[in-house]
DNA sequence: CAATCGTCGATTGTCGACAATCTGGCACGC
DNA sequence: GCGTGCCAGATTGTCGACAATCGACGATTG
């Protein structure tokens, strides 16, 4: 009998996490926005007790910042946060597709190919923000193949924030844009055989990613959505 | 005037995390020994609601591992994360000097060389507790002068663990053995200007780490077993 | 004697109430 | 008018008690 996992364990704290997380990547709660203990607990009709360690979670996981006795907020948008996401991602990636170089594992190949023919067809299909989950399963799988479980929490990490300014890039502008020709490229770099090829194809791609989000978010009127007090970094 | 952080907030659940976090790290509570919430609520003498909040944090930081309804032990010591751990941060630590070099910030340079000198001075007075913090605080200098903040925190993920190791390595074997040399080279290559030097010697000097902290852990004889007791009464 | 099932202790999960702290506004004195 | 101190509301921090779940031990039965 393999190793599995088959049981879906079930803790409120595991729930919260997850309902507030999507709630706060699918835009319903804006970046910046307070989240108060009571209405929150109110809301998911839980205690406060499981709904502060799932808070804890989120803030481990960039997506929310709190203040001792003063409040809790999702995280606010940063145009110097964008800068910093793309250029570790690009050394995350980087590194990835290194590990995955290393293993030779040709599973991976056929498994990239599928992954990027559901990304190319929510494109096509113009589902923007089918398209977005699409596009970090696709990277995801870079990450899964190098079996380096460090490097996976480390793209986590990174992960959530990254999907916070896609979705809320899909908000302002609705289509992100055609992708199709990047992710083209980046799979037959992936499929070549020269890894130096490979870097650059990462490099420019997290670079265009870069440029196109950072341009998105200098637009915005009022980036952290700071509506009435002082910054709180 | 220039940002500053005037107050020591302080909250329960900071302490215990942070007094727990250096227990473990100083061995106190052996890797894979068991952390009764009940008990540990009476030793530091807090609730169990803090206790369980500072948990979750050394969870997130790597240090704690936990199952539902079953019970929360240390982080158990493996061969595989020591290769995980010193090869992701390779990668980082790279990244990192390549921010570094791109900010061209001078006074990286000096605190380096008082770093480096700190470092010696714990080496050659055969303090080799100190010498694992001032290691760990030199190599740190690079992810704050890169002031690349997500980059902070991957490298806060991964410092965690790799102090677990070091600790271990230290109670097991006493002194790490001579290290001036390696750091000697990587001053230098750190002052020079050649950027591919660098890397490699960055690369050479995690090789030689990885090297050794596998090897010693290959010679324990029960990597991650409980201990009889995990004794902390 | 082996396999199965129920029970029991241990541990974590959850809850509601109370205390500590912060923010903002207002009255007061200069 | 301006600064100061204080008060009230809001929010988070903390606590103790109760419920849910798990793992192991032992009784039971074939």
């Amino acid at each position: 009998m393999p190793g599995l996992d088959p049981v879906p364990k079930s803790t409120l704290r595991a729930h919260v996490a997850e309902r507030l997380r999507a709630a706060i990547l699918a835009g319903d709660i804006a970046p910046g926005a307070p989240l108060v203990e009571t209405a929150l607990s109110e809301r998911f009709d839980v205690s406060r007790g499981p709904l502060r360690e799932a808070l804890r979670q989120l803030i481990e996981e960039g997506l929310v910042v709190t203040v001792p006795y003063t409040g809790t907020h999702v995280a606010p948008l940063s145009v110097d946060d964008v800068h910093e996401i793309y250029s570790l991602r690009t050394a995350l990636e980087t590194f990835a597709f290194e590990q995955v170089w290393a293993r030779r594992d040709d599973r991976f190949r056929a498994e990239l190919n599928r992954r990027n023919a559901a990304l190319i067809a929510t494109i096509d299909a113009g589902d923007d923000r089918a398209s977005i989950l699409s596009e970090l399963e696709l990277h995801g799988l870079v990450y899964e193949a190098s079996g380096h479980r460090l490097l996976q929490r480390a793209w986590h990490g990174l992960r959530g924030r990254l999907q916070l300014y896609w979705a809320a890039h899909h908000r302002a502008h609705g289509r992100r844009g055609p992708r199709r020709d990047s992710h083209d490229s980046y799979i037959i770099a992936a499929l070549g055989n020269d890894l130096a090829v490979l870097r650059l194809e990462v490099a420019d791609h997290m670079r265009r990613g870069a440029e196109q989000t950072e341009k998105f978010l200098r637009a915005m009127p009022n980036l952290s959505g700071e509506s009435k007090r002082g910054d709180m970094t």
